[in-house]
DNA sequence: TCGATGATTGAG
DNA sequence: TCAATCATCGAA
């Protein structure tokens, strides 16, 4: 079964190949109820990539923390940290062997399985609304503190992340809610070209008209 | 120890 | 547009 999880070689590059790499694939986690294995999955339509000196948004920007820690660690953990005094967002290390740090956040999901569990932790009914952001996100999918520092390649854990399918058409803008480092284009989205019109995928967070991007991959 | 702040969200 | 809300960080 291991076959159907990303291993350690895909997060062992820079982490900005793999914040793209990873649109398309799926975040799993396994939940039990009355005895009963459930799947909650997600295929990831938006992500971004953080990293350590020069990018003066990344946690990582001033060296190592007790938070931060994981950044700094092997590659393919998770990295789950709170914020705004409510939410906890959920990343995966990656970097190349030359990096010291760095992690991609985990924006939105399209809801595939298990969806009526998400419905109900989030306490919701709007299915647009269940995962398209990152505190949303980790509230669907109930992962807090406890879940930090995961290894996300090993089958045996209950969060994992699936190998999916492969995009034909991924977008890079500005990332969102920072103050620094805002010129760069580290954050990743699906879309798809429908008669000649790009269109970005429904679950992706922070939507505006007119928002600039870059192609960044075609097929 | 202490004040400032944040990779957000939901309500108005 | 704005308040909620608290763990974390860096300065004192």
């Amino acid at each position: 079964m291991d076959h159907i999880l990303l291993n350690e070689n895909f997060f062992s590059r820079n982490t900005n190949v793999v914040a793209k790499n990873l649109i398309g694939k799926r975040l799993v986690k396994i939940i039990r109820n009355e005895n009963k294995k459930i799947r909650l999955v997600g295929m990831i339509v938006e992500t971004e990539a953080y990293g350590y000196k020069s990018d003066e948004a990344s946690h990582a920007y001033r060296g190592m923390t007790k938070r931060n820690r994981v950044m700094f660690g092997p590659v393919g953990r998770s990295y789950v940290y709170f914020t705004y005094g409510n939410h906890y967002c959920f990343n995966v290390t990656a970097k190349s062997k030359n990096q010291i740090a760095g992690a991609v956040l985990i924006r939105a999901l399209q809801p595939e399985e298990g969806i009526q569990y998400m419905k109900d932790y989030r306490n919701i009914n709007d299915l647009k609304l269940l995962t398209n952001g990152p505190g949303r996100i980790t509230q669907a999918f109930c992962i807090n503190k406890q879940h930090n520092d995961y290894d996300l390649t090993d089958i045996s854990n209950d969060l994992y992340i699936e190998k999916g399918f492969n995009p034909n058409l991924v977008l890079a803008t500005k990332r969102i809610g920072i103050k620094k480092s805002m010129h760069e284009y580290w954050r990743y989205i699906l879309a798809s070209k429908e008669e000649n019109v790009i269109q970005l995928n429904k679950f992706v967070s922070n939507k505006k008209e007119n928002i600039h991007y870059q192609i960044c991959k075609l097929l």
